[in-house]
This record gives C-alpha cells, structure tokens and sequence, in this order.
DNA sequence: TCAAAAGTGTTCTTATTACACCCATGG
DNA sequence: CCATGGGTGTAATAAGAACACTTTTGA
C-alpha cells in the first residue's frame, strides 16, 4: 500500500464568491476578517477543509460558518495556489461560486468573521489573499453561464418586472441592450410566467410583474434545447 | 502569525488531461501506472506537487516527467476532492488539459510511467482514480472553447486540408457539419492562408492545404472581435 | 473507367439590429 | 400638469440551414 507520508502535505482552504443583486447593481458578498494575516481587512468568506469531506461540502459548511447562508447550490471557480498566495506558508484553495437573491438571506457575524457585507464589484480591490484574482475569474464564469442558462432569476425576487431582468442581464455582462429587443427576446423562450399583478405605489406607470416558469424551461431541456438568451 | 499546523494537511496531486488528433478521431493520453495503487492500470498522467511551485508548474513538471512532453499550455479543469477517491487516503488532486498535434511529440516511459499511450475518447471507462469524470470534465470545457477560440488548430499539422479541419470540429462538438457551409463560414473569418500546396499521392482529387493565419487572428482579437466558430 | 474525396452557389428561413412615441401613475 | 419609467411594432440587414452535382486524382 502506498504510504502517503513520503509526500508533501499542504494546507487546502475553500473559498466562495457569492453574488448577489441590490439595488439595480451586482455585489459581492466578503467578510471582515478576525484572525491573522490580513486581519480587519476584506476577503471572501472561506476557511479550512476537514477530513473526510468533500470540497464542497466544505465550501457550504464554511459559508454557513462564517455568514450564516445555507443550502446554496455552489459551481467550482478552480484552484488557486501560488506558492507565496498566503504569508504563513503553502496553502492551496479551491474557489467555489454562487448567485442569490441578496433579501433570501440574513447575514450573521460569526467568530471567524466580524462581520458580512455586501459589496459592489466595483469595490473588489484591496482584498485579502489572491482573492480578487478569485472573484474576477469567478465573474467571468458567471458571464459566460448566463448567456446559456436561465442563472439569473435566482438573482431576483420570485416576481420581477422585465426591466429589472433586462438591468440584471446589463450588470453581468456589461453590455447595454435595447428595451424592445430584449422583451421581444425573453419572452419569446417561454420561460416566464406573466403575473395578474403590477407593481405597487411606483411614481409612474407601474410595470407588469412575472415569474420564472421553471417547470417550462426544464420541459425544454429536457428536449434538448439550449436557452442561449443572449 | 497563523500557525497552519493546526489544521489539516493533505497531499496534492495534478493531472494532465492532453488531447491529441489522429486519424481523424480525438485522443487522450494516458499512461499505464508502475506504482500502487492502481498498479498496471491506465490513468491521466499526474503526480504529487512539490513545495515552493505553483500548481500550473507543478503540471508542466509532471506531465513532461511521465510522458516527455514539453511546453505545453495547460488550462485548468478545477480540483477533485472527494475523501475517498484515493484508496491510500486523503488526496485533492488538480487537473489541467491541453491539446496538441500527435506529431510533435515523442512519448517517453518513465518510473512513475510503464509507458504512455494515445487512447480514443470512447476507452476512457476503467481508468485509475475519478479520472474519467475527469477526463469527462476536460472534455466539456474543450468543447465549449473550441467554439469561441480557434484552438482546433494547435491539435493539426501546420498546413491541412479544409476537410481535417471539418472532421476536427466534428470530433470535438459530436456533431455532423455541412461542408459547404463550414468552408464558407470558415473561409470568411479571414483567418486561414491558402497555400500553393496541395496533397500529393491521394487516390482522389488532392485537397488544398491552408495554414492558420495567428497573425491576423491576433489583430482581430485586440480590435475586439469574438471569433465564434461554431 | 471506377472509386473516393474535393470543390462549389443559390434559395429560403430565421434571427438581429435600429429606432421613437404614447401610456399610466404618484406627487 | 409634470416627471418618471412602462410598454409597444416595423422595416432592413445579416446569419443560418438545406441541398446535389462536377472535378481531379490514383489505382
């Protein structure tokens, strides 16, 4: 039998990027850190893997730990293990990615983070560890996900008007779409459910609100159909 | 300063994932184990990391170690971590593909290697370890680049005909193409040199040979241009 | 002269783009 | 009655799909 203690054993961390969307604008979820190295500073709530685990269960268990987000569907972003990327020694992690409806969840303190925040993309430099480096790949990924697959509902609130869908499409891929276009486009996949209800108590006219119909995207797949909405 | 010896610590591993193109069907190479676990059985060429490298070099290492190919560019697949996917114990491994032109190399045998071999895609079932999944993994990542990068053609001679190309595509996405819109498609990405050249000692009316044209490419590529291929 | 793969255009259908005005609501 | 964002159609262009016969070569 193989023993493994002739090699070399490193430390493995896991690391997640959680999107979410406020505010017409596309954040970030981080965590101020209490613990050395990079203590107070902002990084991406991530912690040790234990034994007999596997990496992604350690992804959920660490992102239930530090910010109190539980059962939450996570993609892998890749390894990152640059030999210098943490100051203490050789830590390899494995980044994992998700995308949420920032009101599903409340935020919790923990003792390895202070605090849980969420942050615009805009503001990712300056954190802790490679983990910018993280959450640009990671947005690339999600860039490239979206364009093929319904992600982005999981983003909004279970009744949204078309223009939040369309200022959501607009944040990840920042690109501008023409309003006619993309209403023409969306609802031509069969995808969403059109609401009896409008919006409420809006300054203006108030817009018709729909629903992802899951049960038809899933009836398509099944028939082999791509979604490629943009 | 954080003391990283109280937390668990696990021997990593990379494996290389390499595609080749040959007698118009996509391969892998896989080399036959000398050592335990798995002994005498096919696996992805990988190893254990080493300290103080990056885990991109570490791969590069590996992979030149167990097969005596050299510079490669290698793309990560992620990481498999699953607690028990080595029989000896606790084992991450990373995993990266690349794709090359068969007739460049020379495969060498090794200690850690009996031999190394090209295998169809089709006979990757009965590998060492996950490395079907993956292979599989590595599989679905080539193919969705081949569609937006012109990759295809690090895996073909310097000059081809427009018919290895086809077959190429047609390995890669497991679809039927049709040929003339194929060439008409390609032909106007004003990314192939047609050369004076044509094949000799065919029994059928010789084809004319292109070459890529990286130049060009290039120059669309920094004035903002997405190839999309397929 | 046969077998085998190379090479070549047109038509039809579908998707994409560009674009500007009226509507409903709250303040 | 004003400000704000909601909602709507058409025409022009570009891209994609379907399809069959002639050509060149070696054996």
């Amino acid at each position: 039998m193989l023993d493994l203690n002739k090699y070399l054993k490193v430390v493995v961390t896991v690391d997640n990027v959680i999107f979410g969307f406020d505010e017409a604008e596309l954040k970030v979820l981080l965590i101020k850190r209490t613990e050395d190295p990079y203590e107070n500073q902002w990084a991406l709530p991530g912690y040790f893997i234990s034994d007999n685990e596997d990496l992604v269960d350690a992804a959920k268990r660490v992102l239930a730990e530090t910010t109190g987000i539980e059962n939450v569907y996570l993609e892998q972003v890749g390894s990152f293990g640059a030999p210098m990327r943490h100051p203490s020694g050789r830590v390899v992690t494995v980044a994992y990615y998700s995308i949420i409806n920032i009101k599903d969840f409340k935020l919790q303190a923990s003792s390895i983070a202070e605090k849980a925040e969420w942050a615009s993309l805009q503001r990712i430099s300056n954190l802790a560890f490679d983990h910018e480096e993280i959450c640009k790949k990671a947005f690339k990924l999600l860039k490239n996900k979206i364009k093929i697959e319904p992600i982005g509902f999981g983003l909004l609130p279970p009744k949204f008007s078309l223009t939040s869908l369309q200022i959501l499409y607009e944040s990840i891929l920042e690109i501008k779409l023409d309003k006619r276009n993309f209403r023409k486009k969306i609802l031509k996949k069969n995808i969403l459910i059109e609401l009896e209800e409008s919006q409420k108590d809006v300054p203006h006219r108030p817009a018709k609100l729909y629903s992802f119909n899951r049960k038809n995207y899933e009836k398509l797949l099944a028939s082999g159909y791509s979604l490629d909405i943009l």
